[in-house]
DNA sequence: GCCAACGTTGGC
DNA sequence: GCCAACGTTGGC
């Protein structure tokens, strides 16, 4: 099993939504790194959710429901995507502020990388993550 | 709205 | 293969 974050801007697909949709096509990734985070997903896997530009916060768990097939999207280039399901909805959402000035998340890809949108999530990261998110599984 | 950080593109 | 120019993302 394995964890990652992915972000999203909640005014284009907020969690809010995922949760509506019951499930969503995780597409429109441009970015190697991200696509090779995406292509190394598995069924079952964890991502935190993340809401960028607006509320900076996790704001909860989604699930990998498949993994990685074509990005119909992608009218050219070698694009992936995967579908996630909504899992479970944080207690209280855990602020960008909180993450940077917490000791154990310094090397959250979020806090090194701000620009990367699918990235990997340590157990041990995620499982502070939930705790700061006052949320158990 | 601004700007820093990063990725991509294209000329040489 | 290098690097300057440009575009995009995302926090502030």
């Amino acid at each position: 099993m394995q964890y990652w974050l992915v972000k999203s801007e909640p005014d284009v697909y907020g969690y809010d939504q995922l949760v509506k949709d019951g499930r969503t096509r995780w597409d429109g990734v441009r970015n190697y790194q991200a696509r090779n985070n995406l292509r190394a997903m598995k069924t079952g896997d964890l991502c935190l959710f993340y809401h960028s530009n607006i509320g900076l916060e996790v704001v909860g768990i989604a699930r990998v429901l498949t993994e990685h097939y074509p990005d119909p999207t992608a009218d050219k280039g070698d694009w992936s995507s995967v579908d996630l399901e909504p899992f479970i909805s944080f207690t209280r959402p855990v602020s960008l502020q909180q993450i940077k000035n917490h000791p154990a998340l310094q090397q959250l890809g979020l806090v090194r990388n701000g620009r990367l949108s699918v990235m990997p999530v340590s157990f041990d990261e995620f499982s502070t993550l939930l705790s700061l998110g006052d949320t158990k599984l």
